[in-house]
RNA sequence: CGCGGGGUGGAGCAGCCCGGUAGCUCGUCAGGCUCAUAACCUGAAGGUCGUUGGUUCAAAUCCAACCCCCGCAACCA
């Protein structure tokens, strides 16, 4: 198969249970990557979690156990969510495998080959709850006078043995990298912020710590560990088999695409094509931040309580819906708001009202009606070739443009704009009263509207696998036919004359009650 | 002068980069239909696009200034 299509998401930091903004990032890459085999690209879409650091070392103390034993316990969240959530990663990375140390132990002396690490001392205020140096004139006086940084954390004058990467010697490449491919960070707003930030000059990274144990050691210098972004960043790599010369780097390397929340962009579009430079590697393709959702408005966040369980909402309202909602209800890239409320009425409204609505009267009177099979097309007027064209307008066309480009809102209100047209048809048409009248003309609507149908639900299978297979299955259409493409051929007259028979129609996507006002209250 | 996001009919959003009848969903109102998940279809009301100034034949869209709201400890996409 020609075109691979190599797609990640951020590995998660699993020091806390998945939440909503997980679910959101991942499902968004499963839908790119349903999407992409749909188109007939070979995808590899990896996953999976960042497991070292000096947080996890702590988390793991505090509970009284080994960071591994808590990583492992953890991870098993993550992938137990993935699975119920119908995420098709072909690769969960856990970055405390041994295949993952090599890799990142591989780049490291890569750049050091190239001469960009050094060692020095690192010296200054450090502040532990943050992980960070800061400079005195960052700091603030507490109310006993101690000195506290930026964010009110206690600060001590550290001084630290490191590692340094090079990165001042790196500004004018990633300048040069991003005016030649200005794709390379998206959306708009987040290159502007990153140039800004590359253009008032970089400072060397310290890339290794000697104060905890629990990451990747650096090669000749085993009682450093790699600063966690060093190896993180290097699961990208991990999953194809680097540093060997494998069939999946040849096939998938430089990435396509990167899906990140907007809070990692830096360590992705300066930090990670500086080391790509400096180890000789192709460099990805693009970086696509996407937004943060606020629950009603608010972040969500343990100490305001507000905090959803991604796996809670799949069982409350079905995983389709909740990954139908979560791509239509927002502008990828920006942030955006959500509530139950939200989840009920995009549902209501455009899932079982709409669509869902649509097959099923469509599917019922073919059922009724029709003898037991599908009925045959008698000639096609003027109002069949206008829906033909529309829904193959945004089948084949608006939609596909729009998935690509990562406009699933976009996308997906097209997708909607046919379903209203095929609404309309159905209404102008009005096919239980040609069933008295003209029952020859009835059998071509139904049919129409059956093809019709058939299309739709192939576009959406990204979005809603589970949901789009059943209607598929109940309505006959063989698997290699549900691709946009496949679904446009002539499959109709065949499957009627083969005499394939409707079971009783199901319905679809079943209206939600809206949620009680106190458990909205709670979120 | 810390950084960023945003202010568009009742609610939530798109449009703004590439100026030219302000669009969508929900809600409201009035009709229609009765096949269907009390769903569907048609039509209507409702906005001087945060403010002020500027550029222009023309600005929601470009420029300037200002006002207001929301994030920016930790967890964390």
């Amino acid at each position: 198969m020609a075109d691979p299509f190599y797609l990640t998401t951020a590995i998660h930091y699993p020091n806390g249970r998945p939440h909503i903004g997980h679910a959101y990032e991942t499902i968004a890459a499963d839908v790119l990557a349903r999407f992409h085999r749909q188109m007939g690209r070979e995808v590899r879409f990896q996953t999976g979690t960042d497991e070292h650091g000096l947080k996890m070392a702590q988390k793991a103390r505090e509970l009284g156990v080994t960071p591994r034993a808590l990583a492992d316990e953890m991870s098993g969240y993550f992938r137990a969510l993935f699975d119920r959530l119908d995420i098709s990663y072909d690769r969960f990375i856990r970055t405390s495998e041994d295949e993952h140390h090599r890799a990142s132990q591989a780049i490291w002396q890569a750049m050091e080959a190239n001469g960009d690490l050094y060692l020095d001392r690192y010296e200054g205020w450090y502040s532990i709850r943050d992980e960070a140096y800061y400079d005195e004139s960052e700091l603030q006086a507490g109310e006993g006078g101690e000195k506290l940084s930026p964010q009110g954390t206690p600060v001590e004058w550290t001084v630290e043995e490191s590692w340094f990467f090079r990165l001042s010697a790196y500004q004018d490449r990633l300048l040069a990298l991003y005016n030649a491919q200005p794709d390379f960070i998206r959306p708009e707003s987040r290159r502007n912020e990153v140039l800004r930030f590359v253009v008032g000059g970089l400072r060397d990274l310290s890339v290794s710590r000697t104060s905890f144990d629990w990451g990747v050691k650096v090669p000749g210098a085993e009682d450093h560990v790699m600063y966690v972004w060093v190896d993180a960043l290097t699961n990208y790599l991990t999953g194809l088999g680097y540093p060997d010369a494998t069939e999946d780097m040849a096939k998938f390397w430089p990435a396509d695409l990167h899906l990140i929340g907007k809070d990692i962009t830096r360590f992705h579009t300066v930090y990670w094509p500086a080391f790509l430079m400096s180890a000789g590697i192709a460099l990805p393709r693009q970086v696509f931040a996407h937004g943060f959702l606020l629950n009603r408005g608010q972040k969500e966040s343990k100490s305001v309580g507000n905090v959803t369980d991604p796996g809670e909402l799949a069982d409350l309202y079905g995983v389709d819906v909740l990954r139908y909602f979560l791509l239509r209800e927002f502008s990828f890239g920006q942030d955006g708001s959500y509530s139950r409320k939200a989840i009920v009425n995009r549902n209501n409204s455009e899932l079982a009202n709409s669509f869902g609505n649509l097959a099923q009267r469509t599917l019922s009177q073919v059922f009724k009606n029709c003898s037991g099979g599908l009925p045959p097309i008698n000639g096609h007027e003027d109002a069949d070739n206008a829906l033909f064209a529309h829904v193959d307008r945004v089948v084949r066309g608006e939609m596909p443009a729009a998935f690509a480009d990562l406009g699933f809102a976009q996308g997906l209100e097209a997708w909607m704009g046919a379903v209203f047209a095929c609404n309309a048809y159905i209404d102008a048409q009005a096919p239980w009263a040609l069933k008295k009248t003209d029952p020859e003309r009835m059998q071509t609507v139904l049919a129409t509207l059956y093809i019709c149908i058939a299309q739709l639900a192939v576009a959406v299978i990204p979005v809603m696998p589970g949901s789009m297979g059943r209607l598929l299955d109940a309505m006959g259409i063989a698997p290699d036919l549900r691709t946009p493409h496949g679904i446009g051929a002539h499959w109709y007259s065949p499957l009627a004359e083969n005499g394939f028979a409707l079971s009783q129609p199901q319905g679809l996507f079943p209206r939600l009650e809206l949620p009680e006002l106190a458990e909205e209250a709670a979120g």
